[in-house]
DNA sequence: AGTAATTTGTGCGTATGTATA
DNA sequence: GTATACATACGCACAAATTAC
């Protein structure tokens, strides 16, 4: 490999970290270093711009901020993969999104039992509480990597045969089209984060103590009539939830 | 303090802790027990409720995980204060949703300077790489607590008196009137979720290592031209993002 | 299995220019 | 003009994690 040596002004006012900074920002915007390519050493980009390694530490600092790129020690620095972008809307479809995307969407039922509504699911789905639910925990997945987990509430008896549906179609929209709901709208979408739990790190194939996205909606049918409650669970760095347009 | 003996249905297909952790739900949902307030010890919960303590805990787990209460090692167990709905949507005003919400906006100007846009500002802004820039770093409060801190990136020499305005009337919407924009819309808004760094922890005055939530989002004028680029971060155990109704 | 090399992470000390008081 | 504080930049040394052999 044949590194070129790069001049920065010096003197003129702008900070030479900063020079370096947007050097590397622009590669990487230009695609010139892709996602998951490895930046060179910190040693080989000090050598490039000519300055102390403190100085690249600082620059790589600013990007690694604004995960751009992610630092692991003793391997390198890489660039981050671009995240999913995961538009949030009234008519936000799971498959749809990561079909979109060119990557191949499925849902795995992981289990699914019937419980007494708890409060915040009764006040989300308009039932008393108490009411019996469907309760589905699934797993998300785009080209097989985990991008989400989620809980699922739905009315009993009017979605009994809900769970045997998503398990042979692995979707959402083709289970409730089975059970009578051709067609559904999300009605209200609450966006949280924090850190993953043990269990849900588990299922998103995640190290524990990383950071999560909480969606919780509301979906309703064509009369208004709340059909599906749903808390989804997504892993932060592999995904970017979109407002609107 | 007088404790009542709370009777659980037993072998009724419905587990204790379930129970347990919907009757403390309850109470929080109904404000008996206040954002704040302390719980019960978990040995007073498990008289209570005549079950062991480990049932206790197991209940105080599931409420943890959905953030409703906090509990401290050697402290004891607390209500979270709800954190407050941020609604995203077109028309979105920081001081609007902070007095909404019956309490104080005001936003601290920090630095501002001019800078040579970097390449992702410039596509949001949809201004030339190296362009010169209004950068400002920005900390807002409600009622004195902060609830984020942004940068926000605006084109010159258009807004060359932004700042001074800005920092007269602690507010966006009153700072690009003063600058000739009486009314702005949302184009795009992009969410995303990671750990605070250390100079964001002491802006909003958290431990570091607690997780935020980055929003970031262009502004345009009647015109449909970008006057306004902005990363906020939140503190994502005080704020929620709502989107839609 | 174990050792060495590579690479990032961290700390200390020093020097310089630039604003601010 | 002087003093102070701050950001920037450099040099050196070592720790910690990973990979290669």
């Amino acid at each position: 490999m044949h590194e070129s040596i790069d001049a920065l002004s010096r003197g003129g006012g702008l900070a030479a970290w900063r020079q370096i900074a947007d050097a590397l920002e622009g590669e990487i915007a230009t695609g010139d270093l892709a996602p998951g390519a490895q930046l060179p050493t910190e040693a080989a980009l000090a050598a490039r711009f000519s300055v102390n390694r403190h100085t690249v530490r600082r620059a790589l600092a600013t990007l690694a901020e604004r995960g751009l790129i992610r630092a692991s020690q003793g391997r390198g620095t890489f660039v981050e993969a671009a995240p999913l972008a995961y538009p949030i809307g009234r008519r936000t479809r799971f498959s749809e999104i990561v079909t979109g995307a060119g990557r191949e969407p499925w849902g795995d039922l992981i289990t699914h039992r019937e419980i007494a509504a708890p409060p915040e699911c009764a006040a989300m789905l308009a039932v008393p509480e108490g009411a019996p639910l469907l309760e589905l925990l699934t797993v998300h997945r785009a080209d097989g990597v985990p991008l989400s987990t989620a809980r699922t509430w739905l009315p009993l008896p009017r979605f009994a045969g809900f769970a045997p549906a998503y398990e042979r179609s692995g979707s959402i929209t083709r289970a409730l089209a089975a059970c009578g709901v051709p067609d559904y709208t999300r009605a209200s979408t609450r966006i949280r984060a924090r850190l993953a739990d043990p269990a849900e790190a588990a299922r998103l194939d995640l190290t524990p103590g990383r950071v999560v996205i909480v969606v919780s909606s509301v979906n309703v049918d064509g009369e208004g009539v709340p059909v599906q409650a749903n808390r989804a669970v997504f892993a932060a760095d592999r995904v970017e939830v979109v407002v609107g347009t």
